[in-house]
DNA sequence: TTAATTATACTCAATTTGAGCATAATAGAG
DNA sequence: CTCTATTATGCTCAAATTGAGTATAATTAA
C-alpha cells in the first residue's frame, strides 16, 4: 500500500438535535455559512487532544454554543463522503478532507423558536397524521415511477420505500426514501451537488446544507425505530406529562397517530411510568400527571414500549 | 474557539468481518502487530481522496488483502478514544491521533480456518446453547457483584446487563456486559490500558489488541438484533441449504437454541425462502433444499423473521 | 343546565406466540 | 430384512398479545 496518499482528516461533529414543539417535531438549525440560503446542522470541529471522546467534545460545544441541556446523545453515522460539494462552494485545500460524523441529540426544550426548523418542513411526505400527505401522489410518486421506468433493481427499491403500489408504508425507512429521492434528482441538494442538471421545480421539503438533510433523516429513521423498542420518549417530556402529552409526542416523532387504549395498555404493562398524584387542569376532565419510572440512567436500554400501530395505513 | 489545537487525525478502518463454521460463528483476526500476544481484528487505512467513501475504501483492502467475498458490510460505530493504549505501547508522534470506524462485514465462506477466531473463546459467557454458562456463577456475577458493593447505580447496571438476581438474560446486550466487565476490570484490556493495577489471573475469554474486543462486542450485539427483524442470516448461508441449516446458524449468532417449529413458521409466514426442489442427504430423514427468495439486492431491509425465543432463559 | 371536550374503564374477536405430540423418511446395525 | 436411531415435517392447542371498538366519568365554556 503506498503512502503517497493523504490519509489526514479533519473530524467535524454534527448533530441533529430534536425536540418537539406543541406537536411538531423539531430540530435545531443555524442560518448559513455557505453562500446558499438553506440552513443547516450545528457542528463543531472534533479536537482529540482536547476531548477523550467524541462524545464528549460533541457536548462541549453544544454547551458552549447553544447553552441548551440535552440529555441523551446516540452516534448516528460516519460519512466519509461529505465532501462532494465543498470542492466548488469552499475554498479549501484540494487534500483538506473532511468527515463527519453525525449524532442524535434529544433536548427537552427549544427556546428560541426561530433557530428551531420543523421536520416535516423539510419532509413533508414523512407525516401521515393527517392521512397520506397529497404531496406523494401529486408530485413524488409519478416522478419517481417515470424515473423507475422498466429498471427492475429501481422498481423494486421503489416498492421497498415508498410501499408502491401494493405494500405498506413503513415510518422507519426515512433514509431509504430521502436517498431515492437523491437519486432521482427530486430533491434540491441533487442540483447542489452536480448530479442533477436543472434545477427543479418542485420544491420538495426545505433544502439543506451539505449532506444535512440526509443526517437528518437518518436521525429520524434512528428514532422512530429506537421508539418502538426503548423508552427514549421520556427524553423529550417535562418531568410530569399527561399520558396524552406522551402520545402527543410520540405521534409526532413516528408521523403517524396511534390507538389511544392500546397505546396505554402497553405504558401500563411496561410500567415505565407512575402516578404524581397531581391532576393536570385543561379543557376537558382533568388528566392524571405521571412521571417517567427510572428517570436517573441508563434508561436507554430498558424493555422499552411496544407502539400500538394499527393494521395497514397505506390508503 | 481556539484554533491552536490539533484537528487532524488518521482513519482506521476496522472490520468484524463475521462468518459461520460448523455451529461456531467466527472472525477473521489477525496473528499480532504489536507486541502482545492477541489477535487482533483486520484494519486498513482510510484514503479519502483515493475512495469516495469510507465503504469502498473498506471493501478495497478487504479484497486486497483477504481475497474474501463480502456481501453485507454495515458501519457500526467510530471510536475517537481508541488511543490509551497506543501511546505506551506505539512510539508514534504525540499529536498523531487516530479515529477507528469499526465495521460489520458477513462472508459465506471462511477458508484458512487458523486465521478464524471463533466468537465465543473470546466471550464465553455468550453462548447459552448448551444452558447457561458455567462461568458465570464462578467468575464473573461474584466478582461483579464485590465490584458493585451498595453502589445502587452500579447493581442497576448489572441487573439490566447480566439480568442478575432476577430479570432474564439479553442476548443483544453484549456490548453493555462487556463494557461492565472492561470498568469491573475483569477483562485483560483494563489491565493493559492501565484502568487495573495488577493483572487479574482469571481468563475471561480470550483478549484481543487495542479496542478490537469492544468492536467485536458491537458487532455481535448488532447483528443479534438485527438478526429479529431482518433477514440478514442468509448473507452467511450458502446458495442452497436447507431449514436446519438456517436455524442452526441462527442460534450460533444468538448463542441460544430456538424452538424448531416455531421458527420453520416464521419462516414460512414471511415467505423467506423457497424451495428448489432438490433434497440433503445426511443422516436421518432427507431434508428439503431452500434458497432465499430475494438474493439479488436490498434484501437488507425486508420484513424479516421474528425469532421465536422461549420463555425466559434466566435459570 | 347543556354541550363540547377530554379521560378512563371495559370488552371482544383475530392473530400471534409458546410449547407440545404425532408421523414420515432415511441410514445403519444386527 | 427388520429394528432402531436420527432427522424432517405436519398438526394441535392453550395462552398471550394485538387491533379496534363501546361505554362512562369528570371537567370547562356557553
Amino acid at each position: 500500500m503506498d503512502k503517497n496518499h493523504t490519509a489526514s482528516v479533519l473530524i467535524d461533529l454534527s448533530a441533529a438535535i430534536v425536540s418537539v414543539r406543541g406537536d411538531q417535531p423539531v430540530c435545531l438549525t443555524v442560518p448559513d455559512v455557505s453562500g446558499y440560503q438553506t440552513p443547516g446542522l450545528p457542528f463543531g470541529p472534533f479536537y482529540p487532544d482536547r476531548h477523550r471522546t467524541m462524545e464528549i467534545g460533541l457536548r462541549q460545544w453544544v454547551i458552549e454554543q447553544t447553552a441548551l441541556d440535552i440529555g441523551y446523545v446516540e452516534q448516528l453515522y460516519t460519512f466519509g463522503d461529505r465532501g462532494r460539494r465543498s470542492e466548488g462552494a469552499d475554498n479549501k485545500k484540494e487534500n483538506e478532507h473532511i468527515v463527519s460524523v453525525g449524532y442524535l441529540a434529544l433536548s427537552k426544550q427549544c427556546p428560541q423558536p426561530n433557530q428551531w426548523s420543523e421536520w416535516y418542513k423539510h419532509f413533508p411526505w414523512e407525516d401521515w397524521r393527517e392521512g397520506r400527505p397529497n404531496i406523494l401522489n401529486q408530485q413524488i410518486i409519478p416522478y419517481l415511477e417515470a424515473w423507475a421506468g422498466s429498471d427492475e433493481l429501481r422498481r423494486l427499491r421503489l416498492q421497498q420505500a415508498f410501499g408502491v403500489p401494493d405494500k405498506a408504508w413503513n415510518d422507519e425507512f426515512v433514509l431509504d426514501r430521502y436517498e431515492l429521492m437523491y437519486e432521482a434528482g427530486l430533491v434540491w441538494e441533487a442540483y447542489a451537488d452536480g448530479r442533477q442538471k436543472e434545477k427543479i421545480s418542485a420544491q420538495n421539503g426545505i433544502a439543506m446544507q451539505l449532506d444535512h438533510r440526509r443526517i437528518l433523516a437518518t436521525a429520524m429513521s434512528r428514532l422512530r425505530a429506537k421508539l418502538k423498542y426503548r423508552p427514549v420518549v421520556f427524553e423529550l417530556m417535562p418531568s410530569a406529562f399527561t399520558l396524552t402529552h406522551v402520545q402527543k409526542t410520540t405521534e409526532a416523532i413516528l408521523g403517524a397517530v396511534l390507538h389511544k387504549q392500546n397505546f396505554r395498555r402497553q405504558l401500563a404493562k411496561n410500567e415505565l411510568v407512575e402516578p404524581t398524584g397531581k391532576m393536570s387542569k385543561a379543557r376537558g376532565r382533568p388528566a392524571e400527571l405521571f412521571k417517567f419510572k427510572h428517570d436517573e440512567s441508563q434508561s436507554t436500554n430498558l424493555p422499552g414500549l411496544r407502539i400500538p400501530l394499527g393494521k395497514s395505513r397505506n390508503f
